[in-house]
DNA sequence: TTTATATATTGCAATATTACGATTATAAAT
DNA sequence: ATTTATAATCGTAATATTGCAATATATAAA
């Protein structure tokens, strides 16, 4: 019924799976990526430089805040963001647990 | 309205944020988790150990086969399913790729 | 051939996501 | 104080996803 039963699931597939959603969408892995080749990554720059309104960026941008891997600094009236490499190492190990501890062992 | 813009994003990205979306559900890391551990993957084992309906489970499986994760086997009147290696590695290589060449130098 | 078992497919209701116009909030500039 | 610029939020339409009952398909067993 377009709901996710997460109950019958354990917190850490949850939490797996709520990072893997975070980074199903093509303009947040491009907003990522432009963040991090930037000097400055201002969101006006973002909205230019991907091709979406500015409403649409700045939901992407919640989203990726949301799992705290990106933050905001307020600079004036515009809002510098980066990447927070603290939870992007997180991240990346505990993709890289998940990938090494499931292995194929039957077929 | 609801629908990615696909085509302002190069193919990269799509198929990365596509590899994210089919990983996006606890289901379907539950399924490849109980699949990495079981000698035999039969279909309506998943079914009883995961409890979402079987039609469910096969719409699950189906898209986890639509990157070409896991494979099914057909043993009589049952299917053995279980993970591609070769697309696990590959996949795994892709993400690590994208973690480490994705910095922060700015803010 | 009939029956039982295992899985896939179809159709549909409930909910989630994507995108954007309109509006609001905030701060800098005039 | 007013205007301008930047970004967040709200509201909403279009589409996608999730889950399951009902049904279809396929093979094994009786």
């Amino acid at each position: 019924m377009g709901v996710t039963k997460s109950q019958i699931f354990n917190s850490s597939q949850n939490q797996m799976a709520a990072i893997f959603k975070v980074l199903a969408h093509p303009a947040r892995i491009a907003i990522l990526q432009y963040i991090s080749k930037q000097e400055a990554c201002i969101c006006n720059d973002i909205v230019d430089e991907i091709g979406l309104a500015q409403p649409t960026i700045s939901q992407h941008l919640k989203e990726l805040k949301s799992i705290d891997l990106i933050q905001g600094e307020i600079e004036g009236k515009k809002v510098c963001y980066c990447i927070n490499l603290d939870t992007w190492a997180t991240i990346q190990k505990t993709l890289n647990t998940f990938f090494n501890t499931t292995k194929s062992n039957c077929c």
